[in-house]
DNA sequence: CAATAAATGAGAATTATTCTCATTTATTAT
DNA sequence: ATAATAAATGAGAATAATTCTCATTTATTG
């Protein structure tokens, strides 16, 4: 497969060794965002408590994770990789669920543009990035 | 004037104490965002620490108070009381502080009716709310 | 495969936040 | 205004997440 674990941490030039492919593997099989507190018990038995927070802080240096808290202040790690395309996230009010939102190209430039104009008028150097937060219900908690 | 602190409680029907003023008289005179622990040292004097954290809370309780993450991850809180306008926060790169930014009527339309799309094309019951987080640096920072 | 540098595990230390409970303060009904 | 009652406070203990320390283990390189 194209991004086993091995060779992203090769690529990114850190040590391949047995707790970073266990964590980052584990992201790997999860596909979204998850809370740190979860992803310690799920890698629990393998990784120490100490050497798991490291990893966390390795993958953040080498940019492949991205955290952020949930609106309950929940601490969330997502992995993103060079094939992750720019999106966004569902907080759901009920289950605590993060979805990812990918936003129409017609939106993101609408945004890209507005954030060009302000920087002109209240004359920030520069705005490099943003992130827009949704609020809801998931589909799962829709009908309750 | 309008918004003192005392009017503010009463009106939400909190007991007026001495910490609950003094922590909310501090916010209305800031008038910005302000990091928790940078609030406490304000208020360190006057307010025990346990106190300062109910008062926190109290304050949320009421829906005027706004708790949010900077990108590293620091706690920041913002009154947001009736006569605050919907925005959002640019976080300096540089020297972390937090700006208020107020987008085009425009744009904010946009996006509840991108928001709008997104909820019958993924079927969502309801996003009930956005949040969004700009990145960059401030007009202070802006020359380095 | 040996030498060296880097990473790990275990638990101690730190930090932010919450909890406990005896004392103080605010509210209300008279 | 005041007494009775309910609520809030202060001080410090308890908790939880994260970071640190250092002796041991593991990965890398030549």
């Amino acid at each position: 497969m194209e991004f086993d674990s091995k060779k992203i941490l090769s690529k990114n030039k850190v040590s391949i060794t047995n707790p970073r492919i266990i964590v980052l593997e584990t992201l790997l099989e999860l596909k979204k965002p998850i809370a740190i507190d979860d992803l310690y018990t799920l890698v629990k038995n393998n990784v120490a408590k100490s050497t798991f927070y490291r990893v966390l802080s390795d993958l953040k240096e080498i940019n492949i994770l991205q955290e952020f808290n949930s609106p309950d202040n929940v601490n969330i790690v997502e992995l993103v990789l060079e094939n992750t395309q720019h999106h966004h996230h569902l907080f759901c009010n009920d289950c605590g669920e993060i979805v990812d939102i990918h936003l129409s190209n017609d939106f993101e430039e609408y945004l890209q543009n507005e954030v060009r104009k302000l920087q002109q008028k209240v004359n920030y150097l520069s705005i490099e990035n943003h992130s827009l937060e949704l609020f809801g219900k998931c589909s799962g908690c829709k009908n309750n």
